[in-house]
DNA sequence: AAAAATGATGTTATCGTTCTCACGCAGCGG
DNA sequence: CCGCTGCGTGAGAACGATAACATCATTTTT
């Protein structure tokens, strides 16, 4: 009853330091150096102190210790989508750098939509976070003022940009249409076709949007015909998209040889529609996708693809954001988009 | 220079309710309920300290705030991994109901290492989440520990248990395993095969396996010959496992008629191996996978599978938190496996 | 051998918010 | 006209940790 005196805010009954310290019979401080920076108490006192964390099941607040050292050790990370393996990855591989050094991912999804993106910006932004890393290189104004203002590092990936907010890590989108482009010119295709492209405005897939652009520039450059571009998908990026693009594709173009589906989920949907139609590949038709998703590999035909190696950007992101937490200068990156060779691309064998 | 007169910790610079609230001309303390109460401040306060909000650019530091109040509202979420469209269509389901109310998903992921689940939840717990989703019920007696003693909700998913540690949404495994074999019985096949489980046990796909010992189970109740299992997978699971499990199934055991394979990334390549042989399906081989992954639908034939909605399981999930958080109590949930019937599986032709 | 540097520990203030309590003022019944 | 209730507001403590400084004992330097 007469347990607390003064009694103005109840604890949550969970260990602190302070219980920590009075079982080990030292100060906080002295425990909260133990833990921190074992090297600069005795030995005898470092003990003392893990028998008595053990004891007494102790787990350290970190929110408390973020408030006193303004050093959260959050990195807050907003990607597109987590249903997407290729941002799955870059996920996990910033998360295996990360979490040993004893950095929290907090990772947040956008769903394409700038404003939501804003919107978790702004959420996430209250978490105080160390880093903040986001996929794409378009944001809203807001977003851009809230960024800057925080004054924390902020590391624009999956794409590259000239002028980004801090830095930039990731690949062309642009480079990697163009790659796409020369590979199935260097086949000897001349009528070439691309699916992907949002019709919707506001959900539009801002990079595919990239790599249809970097496509097509090539193609006119290589002098071949301007190619086609069937624009029917949305984001999410679903299967079916590519399977309906390509029976247009077939129906409305025959004359068409080789395809560059923007991601492998398209390019997927639509090698099962050849299949579908009995339509050879790439004995009739030629198809290149985007991503190296894992179906690409394992897909008969096996799909040629453009490989990006999300898991090592996200590892090459984890330590750039690591040597700048200690202080040291660190510039952008800029990954070279693969091309990956399948079985789902060959020679034109039309007249 | 004579800017602070004490000046033992310098401030990060960042606008707080200090600064809102001079520039509104109340007090700290009116500031924090015109944010959080609007209704407990009169309509004249409200915005004078609203403009004043948008004129500094505040935002406000959710761990000061979760430090004093003792509500952090995190809820943190274990999943095995990210790159599994199960897990994060899990993930988005949750989050989209907790987000909007206000609460910060915290995602993590253990590699199915029950060592680094415990390490993720110890450096999870750390930032003092309200509540706590884990995939599975198998957990380290320390993580166990670690849970009861942190003492707030927690919710175990993606199963079902009669001894959950506190919450159990998920779906029966083992029932799972039954519907699949009641189904390839029904068709008419005598020798059924699964695919899926791991040797190396370390790295244990729990729940596959209880997916599988349902599965004969009920292979076995019906009056078939025990099932054979081909064992050589290893979590994370990958399409080249179901094509090597097939490749073998083929070669040492032509009897079988239908496969059950653990998931449907082993059932897609399982599927790929069966075009690469020539082996017809449904016509020869029966295939019924379990997820609903997106693959499923789009690929030829189209893939029977067992679906367990994860998305939705998610949603539930983050509305029984928000319950418990508004202090209403809650039980657990048991949503049922649903069998999706799509091309893959077929009447025995067999003698 | 005295002075200075080093090392281990404790004390106090502080981070930015919310909780608790107190205060002043208006309305209201007796 | 007095006390009572209720509303809006403010003052100060508290949450659990770390930074900065202070202290004391010990070692190193000249």
């Amino acid at each position: 009853m007469a347990e607390r005196q003064t009694g103005r805010k109840a604890g949550t009954g969970r260990p602190t330091m302070k219980d920590v310290g009075a079982l080990a019979g030292v100060s906080v401080m002295t425990v909260s150096r133990a833990l921190s920076m074992p090297d600069r108490v005795s030995p005898e006192t470092l003990s003392k102190v893990q028998r008595a964390v053990l004891q007494t099941g102790y787990v350290p607040d970190q929110n408390a210790g973020a408030l006193s050292s303004k050093r959260s050790r959050i990195v807050a990370l907003s990607l597109p989508t987590l249903a997407n393996v290729n941002f799955a990855d870059l996920a996990e591989g910033i998360s295996e750098v990360l979490l040993p050094a004893g950095y929290q991912p907090l990772i947040g999804h956008s769903g394409h939509s700038l404003e939501k993106e804003e919107e978790l910006v702004r959420i996430m932004l209250a978490r105080r976070p160390d880093a903040f890393v986001l996929v794409g290189t378009a944001h809203s104004r807001e977003t851009s003022r809230m960024l800057h203002a925080s004054g924390i590092t902020v590391i624009e990936t999956w794409e590259q940009t000239d002028n980004p907010i801090d830095l930039c890590i990731g690949f062309s989108n642009r480079r990697a249409g163009e790659v796409a482009a020369e590979h199935l010119a260097s086949l000897g295709h001349l009528r070439l076709a691309a699916i992907g492209g949002s019709l919707d405005a506001d959900l539009k897939d801002y990079r595919g949007e990239q790599r249809l652009r970097g496509f097509q520039e090539a193609t006119r450059r290589l002098g071949l015909p301007t190619p086609l571009i069937i624009r029917q998908a949305q984001v999410p990026i679903r299967h079916g998209q590519g399977a309906d693009s390509m029976a247009r594709l077939l129906r409305e173009h025959p004359e068409v040889s080789a395809v560059f589906a923007i991601s492998d989920t398209m390019a997927f949907g639509a090698l099962m529609e050849c299949h579908r139609q009995g339509v050879a590949v790439p004995g009739r038709m030629s198809l290149l996708g985007f991503g190296d998703f894992d179906i690409a590999a394992q897909c008969v035909p096996g799909l040629s693809t453009i490989a990006v190696a999300p898991r090592e950007m996200g590892r090459i992101i984890g330590e750039r954001i690591l040597r700048r937490m200690d202080g040291a200068e660190t510039s952008g990156h800029e990954i070279e988009p693969v091309l990956v060779l399948r079985e789902s691309t060959g020679a034109n064998t039309g007249s």
